[in-house]
DNA sequence: ATACACCTTCCAGTATACTAGAAGGTCAAG
DNA sequence: CTTGACCTTCTAGTATACTGGAAGGTGTAT
C-alpha cells in the first residue's frame, strides 16, 4: 500500500489541471472533499488523481461538468455500469452538436452571401440600412 | 416632417426590442443617447428605429455587439460605406464559423465513436477509468 | 530567525447579452 | 384625487468554468 500523501501542488502536477480549477472541482461537487492534514491542507490519493484524469477526459470529449456530475453520481449511486445513461447523455450530446454545426453553417452562409454581393458591387442601389450602413448621425455630436 | 416623438415603449414595440434590451444598447455604446423630455423620458425618432432594425438584423447575421459597434461607429467616422472593414469582419467571422464547425464535428466524432464501441460490447476488457467509468468512492460516505 | 514555497479562505472578475426587480417619478383619464 | 400605465435609475442575477489576488497560516531549510 502506497499511502502517499498528495498535496493539492502535486495533485495539479500529476493531472495538468490548476489548483484553482481543483478546488473550484471540489466545490462545484465534482470532486469529493478531502482529508486534512492537521494544518488544515487538503490531501489526495492515486484514486483521485485518477478521478481527476477521468474528468479532464470527459471534458475533452466536450461534456459540461453539469453531466460529468451527473455520470459521476449515478456511479456513485452504483448503477452498473451506468451505460444507459451515458449513452443517453452522448445521443443527446452529438445531437445538440448537429443542431449547433447546422445553425453555424446558416450564418456563416448569409454571410458568405452578403459578402459575394459586396465583392461586385456593380449596382449599389439602395442600400440605406441593408448591406453597408452609412449610419449618419445628427453631426459630430458625440462628445 | 414628422418628428413624432417615440418613447422608449414605442420604440420597442415597432422593433421588437424589449426596452431594458434598448438602454442596454445605449450603456453600451451601440445606441446614441437619445434626447429627454422634462421629466427625463428618453425619446426616440424614426432614425433610431431605423438603426435598431439594422442593429436587429446584424445581430441575426450572427454578428456581436462589439462587432456591430465596430461597423457602427466606423459608419459614423464618415468612413465611405466602410466595406472594408466589413468585409473583412464577415471574412474573419465566417473563418470563425468555419473552425468552429470543424472543432464540433471532431467533438461529434470522438462521442460517436465512443457511442459505437459502447452499442456491441462484445468484450469488456480493462475499462476502468476510460469508457464507461465504475467509480469507487469509499463507500456511502456523502452526507 | 527568516526566507521561501506551499497551503488556506474569501471576494471579485472574466466574457456575453441581457433580464429581473426594487423604489420611485410622471402623466392622462375618470 | 386616485388609479394605472408608463417612465426613471440602480443593483444584482443568469450561464459557464474558471482565474486572480489579497491576507494570512504552515513547513522546511539555512
Amino acid at each position: 500500500m502506497q499511502n502517499k500523501k498528495i498535496l493539492i501542488g502535486k495533485l495539479s502536477e500529476e493531472t495538468g489541471v490548476s489548483t484553482k480549477t481543483i478546488r473550484y472541482y471540489e466545490e462545484f461537487g465534482i470532486l469529493d472533499k478531502p482529508k486534512r492534514t492537521r494544518s488544515d491542507y487538503r490531501f489526495y490519493s492515486q484514486k483521485d488523481v485518477d478521478k481527476l484524469l477521468f474528468i479532464k477526459k470527459a471534458k475533452e470529449l466536450g461534456l459540461k461538468l453539469s453531466e460529468i456530475k451527473e455520470i459521476i453520481y449515478c456511479a456513485e449511486d452504483g448503477l452498473k455500469p451506468c451505460c444507459n445513461l451515458v449513452r443517453n447523455l452522448f445521443t443527446k450530446k452529438i445531437k445538440k452538436y448537429e443542431d449547433k454545426i447546422v445553425e453555424l453553417n446558416t450564418a456563416k452562409k448569409r454571410l458568405e452571401e452578403k459578402l459575394n454581393k459586396w465583392v461586385k458591387p456593380k449596382q449599389a442601389k439602395k442600400m440605406k440600412y441593408s448591406v453597408c450602413p452609412q449610419i449618419e448621425t445628427e453631426g459630430r455630436k458625440r462628445k
